[in-house]
DNA sequence: TTGATAAGTTAGCCTTTCTAACATATGTTA
DNA sequence: TAACATATGTTAGAAAGGCTAACTTATCAA
């Protein structure tokens, strides 16, 4: 990752063109994020990592927003499918299956904490943009689809929709506490899957009466 | 607020000292983080707000990060007060209690969303602060009590800190989605204080059987 | 082969944080 | 009240990052 496998030529010596800078810059920049955190993030270190100039990242990207929305399409491309993975594997549309879920987004948010930020945070120039708007609504579906698989195999009563926010409402709120260490203060060592158990329980609706 | 009414003598001519540079520096800073948020906050620009030049906080703070605990600090207090004036508003230990004190959370974010960022947020620097600690730690006290007198007056059976700890997640993560205006993206008009009563009611113990 | 274009580079501007060296006000004490 | 010590300002400037302009080199297509 510290340098591009395209950058020499097959006899070793240096390129003048990179290769593929567009995708390596990206990948410096996610590596980076990932150990340091969206803060001390610098696109001229990209760079150094790279092996390129400061200057050359504005021939393929418009500014260092335009790097910062690539890698968060990508990061809800991944939530996605590890959040899928995680269902198929209890069970689609059960209450075990929509805990994994939950869980799967408390694990991405803990592995990739920095573009977990960038995806949820409050940079909007970063999530007002169109592609990206539409990888998160795509991501969000895949609850509603659950809660809707849900609700009719237990003959539940409620809106789907309604009942995903909520879910989505208590599980970020442990990502955020859990990755800001907020917990630490107040309850160090807390039990965060029992939580996150105990909340779909409650959250999730009963079986209709009758 | 651009200028303190100390920096200037009665006669209007203009001292070599400011009077209370400190203060009027973290209110600048304040003002600034409310406007702009803290990714477009310089302390260069609070600099200028108070008429001073860039070297001067210098002599009042380490660095940057010293301004901005103290604003944390001053940020803690304010949500303990609103917390509380709306518990008692509504009864202490009553559900409508708790639900008050909820949305007191959520209106405070609203209203001082860059210092709630900054109060909950990732900057570590600032919230290992032993002061910052204390003052955040006193203001979930608050919490832990309300649920503490809910029980026994409902003779509710459940631990308050875990109890709290729930509620604590599930309205964090709403303040967080709805000031990152991630709610926008697939449920716009979404009903906050509804869904929050809703959670309260569902998180909260009920009353013990016998 | 040539010419257009894509994709690098260097140099430099502006901004920010922070330090060093200097200047001025303040207030305590002899 | 003079004078020193200290607190609190200032200017100048270093280091780092984002970004642009102007220039250079590689690549591709006619």
């Amino acid at each position: 990752m510290s340098e591009s496998p395209t950058s020499r030529t097959s006899s070793g010596k240096q390129r003048y063109h990179h290769g593929d800078l567009r995708q390596a810059l990206i990948d410096a920049s996610h590596q980076l994020l990932v150990e340091k955190g969206a803060e001390n993030f610098s696109l001229a270190d990209a760079c150094r990592v790279a092996g390129v100039s400061t200057a050359a990242p504005y021939k393929h990207f418009r500014d260092k927003l335009e790097i910062l929305k690539a890698i968060v399409e990508q990061g809800f491309d991944r939530m996605s499918q590890r959040s899928l993975a995680a269902v198929r594997a209890k069970g689609e549309g059960t209450i075990d299956g929509v805990i994994a879920m939950g869980q799967a987004y408390i694990a991405f948010a803990m592995e990739e904490t920095a573009v977990f930020r960038l995806m949820f945070g409050h940079n909007t120039a970063i999530k007002r943009d169109e592609h990206v708007e539409d990888t998160g609504r795509s991501c969000f579906k895949n609850v509603i689809a659950q809660i809707t698989l849900y609700c009719e195999k237990n003959e539940a009563d409620g809106d789907p929709l309604h009942i995903a926010l909520s879910l989505w409402t208590f599980v970020h709120g442990a990502a955020c506490l859990l990755i800001d260490e907020d917990y630490e203060n107040v309850a160090p060592g807390i039990d965060i899957d029992a939580m996150i158990a105990d909340a779909a329980i409650r959250l999730l609706p009963t079986r209709k009466k009758g």
